[in-house]
Formats: C-alpha cells, structure tokens, sequence
DNA sequence: ATAGCCGGGTGGTGA
DNA sequence: TCACCACCCGGCTAT
C-alpha cells in the first residue's frame, strides 16, 4: 500500500478549482495561510500559481520579480505555473519582447522552474504529477543535479558517488562495508568486489578509474583550452 | 556602440521561419550542423526547438529524456521551447498526467528551463530575449558544443574536487601533483600541503574528511537535534 | 627575516 | 539559480 500524497494550499487558492480537483484525485489537501507560494509539494519544492493576465500585469509593477525571489528564497525546488490564454495576451501587447525577457529573466536569473498550462485542470494535473515526483523522492535526472549536500555523510557519499557505476545508493553500501572514504580509495579490486552489487567488472573499472594516469591534454581535443589556462606559468626551478 | 548579437542556429532550423525572424530582428545568424540544440544563444546557454505534438511523441519513444539529458550536458543553461497547440493536444490524451509528469522530469531532474510558446513569431521573440540576456553578460568560449561522453580528464576533476577546500583549479594541480586520483587520496597531510594554493589548514580538513568515519544516521546528539530540525516538515504555525 | 598587502580560488549567502 | 562577499592561501614587498 503506498502513501497517501499530501499537498498544503494556501487558504485564498480555496476561490479556485485546483484543491478540489487535486483532492478528487486522491491527494491529501490541508489548508494554510502561506507567506509565499499556494501549494507546497513537498519540503523543497512549492508551486506559485498566477493567471496568465495577472502575469503580465505583475511584469510593471515590478512584482513579479519579487515574487520570483521570495519562492527562490524559501524552497529549492520554486515553481511557477502560469495558467490560461498566455500566448493571445502576449500577442496583443504592445511590445511582446518584455513578456519574453521577463520570462526568461524569472527562470534563468532566479532559477524559477516555468510550466505553462491551459486550464486549472491542467494545473491540478501538473501539481499531481509533482507531487508524486516528489513524493517518491524520484531520481530521473543525473545525481550530479543533486542540489547541496549539508552533512558529513552526504558529502561522503557524494564523493563515493563519482567513482564510475557508482550511485548513491551504492556508495552508502561501500561506505559502510570500508568505514570512511581513504579505506575505500585504498581498498584492493577484490575487497570492492566483496561488497553487494559490485562484481569483478565493477571493481576493475574502479581501480582503473583510480589508478589511471591524469592527462588533461590527452586525446587532443578542444578541450586543451582549458588546460592551458590552468597551467601555472610562474615555475622558477 | 553595442556588439551585434550573434546566434547560431542549426541547419535543419532553416526550414522553419525562426532564423529569418530573428535576422530580421536585427541578430547576426549562423548556420551550422549543431551536434545537440538548436540555436544557440550565448556559450553557456542553448534552446531546443520541439513541436507541440513531437514533444509529447518523443516522451512515449524516451527520445525525450535523451534529448534533455544531452542538452543540459552540454549547455549550463538548457532551454527547451515547447511550440504549438500543448494544450489542446494534451487534452486530447488518454493519460494526461503522465504528460505533466514528463514535463516535470525534464525540468525539475534535468535542470531544463521550459518555455511554451504559441507560434514561430513567439519562439523568435524568446530566443531574442534570450540573446539580449545573455549578450549582457558578455562571457567568452566556444558556442559549440559537444555531447560527448566526459573525457577521463574531467571526471578526475570532478572527484577530486568533491574534497572540502578543493575546486576544479585546485583538483587539476592536486592530479598534476600526484598523478592519479588514488595517488591524491592516499597522500599524506605534508605532501598534499606542498602543493600551491594548499596550506596546512585545508590538507588538514581534507585528510579529516577522507578519515571520518561513516555514520549516516548521525552519532552525536547535537547533530541529530540539527538534522532533526532541518527535516521538519512545513510547520508554518 | 618577517609582517603586512594583494591577487587568485573556494564556498556560503541573500536576492 | 547566480552574483557577490568573506575567508584562506601563498607570494611580493618594504622595512
């Protein structure tokens, strides 16, 4: 049996469709008066919502980019749906290029995630599908994307994590079997291999990775810039 | 006198009307054959122009995924500018929600900013905002870039720079230094300190963090007390 | 020789 | 997200 998905909305977002829909979906709806965002999907992640109309409006007053940084501030995951006929309010503007530069001035400067959807019913559905995403704690991305890790333990795994066919899940198992990151970088192709989830091959492509010779120039490729730049000048043997 | 803005487009874009809407909007237009995105905007920043209904076919294909995996590899910022009728489209599906939750995935696991626009003029007008932005910022390098698999050299780096105290310009000395990462982790606090930009205090914190023993779930009480109050859920009260 | 600037590099913070 | 700041490091310099 799986958890059932909770979701808090803010207490003026009852005028809307959203909640009802979301609850009629089976999410868990609780009410409270947010300081900023109108769903809150999980710990890291809340959802402003804001009608296509009032978008643009909030673009000259200035608003806007204020509501950006207050969502920006308190989660790490912001999200920012607009909701209803975007594209036609745009086309009738006078200069549509502001609509554009504010846009991507909200998702790339505060790195606001932007949906833009059609109805509140696709509202609900996208704040559903977030929910479930972050409910499950899924991982469909890259873990490098994996925003900050704060203790010990996370920075270990982390570190474990760059080894090839690593993840964090087997990480914590080498950690645990070797007892700190020195022992696991020191530890021989067969001990590695001991450990649940690793085989010979994983183990070799470890070592390998361990033990091969740093050569940024390498292969020849473009990226010798790089290491031009970072080659310090100053020897004075 | 402001620099001309320049934008490179891929060529299989010709066929469509958003490179000559953007050289009639005064921006300097490149053609190449771009190995992933297809305009790019800026060094770090490159847009991925998708159909409305050739987004949502590409989810069912899990071209999608590919698609975003390999422009956020690429490009520290990743644009994908979804084009069309979506909603109407998606309404018209069985499941829209899984709709929904591919548009989170892509943008929340893969870091991609999503952009929905209701027309060519549109896209142009985005990817016009989109160059002003970036222009401002003025960085150089190169505008192509490659999806390739990461060179050996850069994963090094990466785990070497995972170390407290240690970025990518201190992770290539430390291999320059030491020759391969398991040399680097093996080292001894003198020998890491020897190296420029290392002194006594961050070989110390490096050689505690690789000797700290893995405890995932917290030893002290002080640190349970803090993690226990940084996983408190939202009570706003 | 050494104590105090200064420029580069890192990581945390607030917008 | 990203730009700015404060701290750490090591070399230079002026005594």
């Amino acid at each position: 049996m799986r958890r059932i998905l909770r979701v808090v909305v803010d207490e003026r977002e009852k005028s809307s469709e959203v909640p009802r829909l979301l609850s009629s979906m089976g999410l868990l709806v609780e009410y409270r008066v947010l300081p900023v965002g109108d769903y809150v999907v999980s710990p890291r992640c809340a959802v402003e919502r804001k009608a296509a109309r009032d978008f643009l409006q909030s673009i000259y007053v200035g608003r806007l980019f204020d509501q950006a940084r207050r969502l920006s501030e308190a989660y790490d995951v912001p999200v920012m749906v607009v909701e209803g006929p975007l594209y036609e309010l745009i086309d009738e503007m006078e200069n549509p290029r502001s609509a554009w530069g504010a846009l991507a001035a909200v998702t790339i400067g505060f790195g606001v995630r932007l949906v833009m959807t059609g109805s509140q019913k696709q509202t609900a559905d996208l704040v559903y599908a977030l929910a479930l995403r972050e409910h499950r704690g899924e991982r469909r991305g890259p873990y490098v994307h994996h925003p900050r890790a704060r203790e010990l333990w996370e920075q270990q795994i982390r570190s474990a994590s760059t080894l090839p066919g690593v993840g964090p899940k087997l990480a914590d198992r080498l950690l645990r079997r070797f007892g700190s990151l020195r022992k696991l970088f020191t530890a021989s192709v067969a001990e590695v291999a001991m450990v649940e989830g690793v085989g010979r091959a994983r183990a070799e492509q470890i070592a390998k990775f361990l033990d091969a010779p740093y050569s940024p120039e390498g292969v020849g490729e473009a990226q010798k810039k790089l290491s031009i730049s970072l080659l310090d000048e100053g020897r004075k043997d």
